[in-house]
DNA sequence: GTCTATAGAACGATAGAC
DNA sequence: GTCTATCGTTCTATAGAC
């Protein structure tokens, strides 16, 4: 049952993609409502017909973005041809595609610049959307967590600290492996750690 | 021979101090100029006597900041009484004292709201004070690094995966431990990693 | 050396014509 | 539903009196 799209319901759509494209790259402070309403080629005071503020666009981007980081996730967990290392490798790929300059800049430096209730509405997306489809990968029984980590903490640790080496200063393995490999052994040194453990 | 401090260059330090304060705490974009006099007891306008712009207080700041770390740093490597872990974790208990809010919203968050020269001076002043030190702990003897990670790289993940750790929306460990069990706990994290490894 | 006053730019959001 | 015009705020930085 396809319902015909009305213009107002297409000019909205189109704020919701020109935003999303301009949050991922620069996120919430630094993009301003002018820069949205460019990419859209409308004017600034024509988006708030459609949205109460600038908030209000920003996290229905997230709602957006968040669907498909969910759904990548869930893709990943359920592949059974795959070890559970190379599953999980698939997995941080693909959200790192969605997000091309880190999820930190899109969610976590976001968050200081929301309303009370903007930022309660972010952290129950970034947990639905985020972290319990992770939770999901590190409750399945082939995957063996450290006692002392939880899988709710493992996976928000995992974002976090994956976040931090996609967008460091320097590049790990050095300038001659390729940024695929980079992404799994960064993925190794977050899950196994970055020295030998002591006997 | 300790030299008589001009009324100027008292002037000088108390803004350095207040911007200290501020920056650590807010990081380059957050703090305004009108922040940093008002700790200070002066006017925004009085600043510009003393300081070119915005810019060269930051980078004073860090000049003063990264040389207490720096200086942590050294006393912890060398300290030949404890286990290298214990060393570390002194280490960057020290250096998260120094910052309040964590290493990142003072040193990464600025680096993009900087001038190109004041982007490659911060990146030299984050290298001299910040990552070669602890690059001097991860070439000591006794230390066992994985051996696909450098020691200069070592020592950058460790200070942005602790941060990325420091500030995350979750607490590792539960809300039972205290949070200087949880800095030990985040650096086993960080160096050995979350999960078990495979045999 | 510090003040008042203000320039000049960017921002989020609103008013009101069409 | 979208436009032009503009309000009110905040910001860095400068001019010029004292």
């Amino acid at each position: 049952m396809v319902q015909e799209q009305s213009r107002s319901e297409k000019t909205r759509e189109l704020i919701i993609n020109s935003a999303r494209k301009v949050f991922l790259e620069k996120g919430y402070a630094e993009t301003s409502t002018r820069n949205i309403a460019d990419v859209a080629g409308i004017t600034q005071p024509a988006m708030y017909h459609h949205f109460n503020d600038k908030e209000a666009v920003y996290l229905e981007v997230v709602n957006r973005v968040g669907k498909d980081v969910r759904e990548v996730i869930g893709q990943g967990v359920l592949k059974p041809r795959l070890q559970p290392l190379n599953r999980l490798d698939e997995i941080t790929k693909n959200i790192f595609d969605i997000h091309p300059k880190g999820v930190g800049i899109f969610i976590h430096e976001s968050y200081a610049h929301l309303s009370p209730a903007g930022q309660r509405k972010l952290g129950m997306l970034y947990r639905m959307y985020y972290l319990d489809p992770l939770t999901g990968y590190f409750n399945l029984p082939e995957v063996n967590l450290r006692k002392e980590v939880l899988p709710d903490e493992a996976a928000d640790i995992l974002i976090s600290s994956l976040n931090a080496m996609f967008s460091s200063f320097y590049r790990v393995g050095g300038s001659s492996i390729s940024s695929r490999d980079k992404g799994k052994l960064s993925l190794k040194l977050v899950l196994f750690g970055i020295a030998e453990e002591q006997d």
